[in-house]
DNA sequence: TTATTAAAGTGTTGTTACAACACTTTAATT
DNA sequence: AATTAAAGTGTTGTAACAACACTTTAATAA
């Protein structure tokens, strides 16, 4: 019993809580994920997603913030806990809980901090990604399945764009995304009609030939249209 | 640093893992939640989630499974996890992880053991759901959030109804679960045309009226269809 | 200055999904 | 045999969507 037990110190014992962050960003041609190699034993020179031990009076949520800060230099990122893993053999050293938590961010803002993390991450197409050290891979396949979800019920494609983006490249997003493609007259009436883009005056620079229109995402729209019961979806 | 700390072992400190699992059950009118009284300080005499410690060499899903079948005396039952609960100050009396699970099951099967769990287990319905010991409430309302969206794309409100089941009591249950009404006739012509039920010759008895055909939920052939990229939806 | 290019952006049409709602059927009870 | 209450079906207008052809436009090349 949950009462009795924990009265026992024997039920409180020794090991850690550590936090794991598969960092998710888009180069305009691939979905990609930070990966980092590891130095030491275990697992010495596998892959691995960057994450970090807990500390003894620390959330995990600020843990991981704190992590991602160090990796990549940012503050304020979409970030969203996926589960925990905490199988008894998870780690070859002692018992270590994770708490796994996936993010997106806009690959351009990444501006890695020189620290010992920053200068082995790199950004890694998800089809490349293999082996892995501990139960990384699942940890990793599992945040995909997860964004693969999500992506499609909540407004969230965004976070992986600049600020402001054309629809080309927001189509050309959700079709590496969920692997699939989409009619681009189909999908500009799908996006446009929900209402939650605005539209700039700014044309796409640069490109030899009829530039695109950018646009930005309304998040104050969508804060107020899901007041009023507005789903987003595809 | 990962690599560096873990090797200290003033990283690994002695704290408590523990599951909660909130259990969702249908007794034909209303979605309902097992709930159990606290015996002891802290929270005496609040209603909470059920869960224990997870044992020093246990696997959290194992340890869920052991509380689930001490509490309802089934096993097999559809189980998912949630995702961890770790704020420092979530329990009063040292610092506690907690891995939040939620299962369904088919009401009709409960059959608590005679322990000092079951005993005073209550079901409750989900709109009375009100204070509850530690985060508990949290931890329930994620988990109806993540039903929720589950049980739309995938079918596992079969989960909470028994083997056999009328279309009117499917209907209902998602009613009751998705807080919203659908059209009789339209309601059927989606679901089986899904043509993932199979119609039993059994009748529904004891009714006065015309009695409805009673169903079969064909998980084979959701296999069947998944495989062949079929997605539940609604 | 004009022609060419490549992608931006729009329009049309047939099909399917779905909401709304009326209707028929049926076993049990009165 | 009439009544009841829910089971179960049919119809119809509307909206969403897939498919695909077409027009437009700025930049570059000729």
């Amino acid at each position: 019993m949950y009462e009795k037990e924990r009265a026992k110190s024997s039920t409180h014992f020794t090991f850690g809580i550590s936090v794991d962050c598969v960092v998710f960003g888009f180069d305009g041609s691939d979905v990609k994920v930070l990966v980092i190699k590891r130095g030491t034993e275990p697992y010495k020179d596998f892959s691995a997603i960057p994450g970090d031990l807990v500390h003894e009076q620390e959330d995990p949520l600020d843990a991981t913030k704190r992590v991602l800060n160090e990796l990549t230099g940012l503050k304020n990122i979409y970030l969203e806990q996926l589960k925990a893993f905490a199988g008894v053999n998870r780690h070859p050293l002692g018992r270590v809980v994770t708490i796994a938590y996936y993010s997106l961010i806009k690959i351009g803002d990444y501006n890695p901090k020189p620290s010992s993390w920053a200068t082995d991450a790199t950004w890694t197409s998800i089809q490349d990604i293999q082996e892995m050290a501990f139960d990384h891979f699942e940890i990793f396949s599992s945040a995909l399945n997860r964004l693969q979800e999500r992506v499609r019920l909540r407004p969230i494609g965004f976070e992986l764009l600049p600020e402001e983006f054309t629809l080309a490249q927001l189509q050309h997003l959700y079709e590496k995304l969920l692997n699939q493609t989409f009619d681009k007259a189909n999908f500009r009436k799908k996006i446009l009609g929900m209402d939650l883009l605005i539209p700039l005056e700014k044309m796409q620079k640069a490109v030899r030939h009829r530039p695109a229109r950018m646009y930005r995402f309304d998040s104050n729209r969508y804060a107020d249209l899901t007041r009023r019961n507005f789903h987003f979806e595809l």
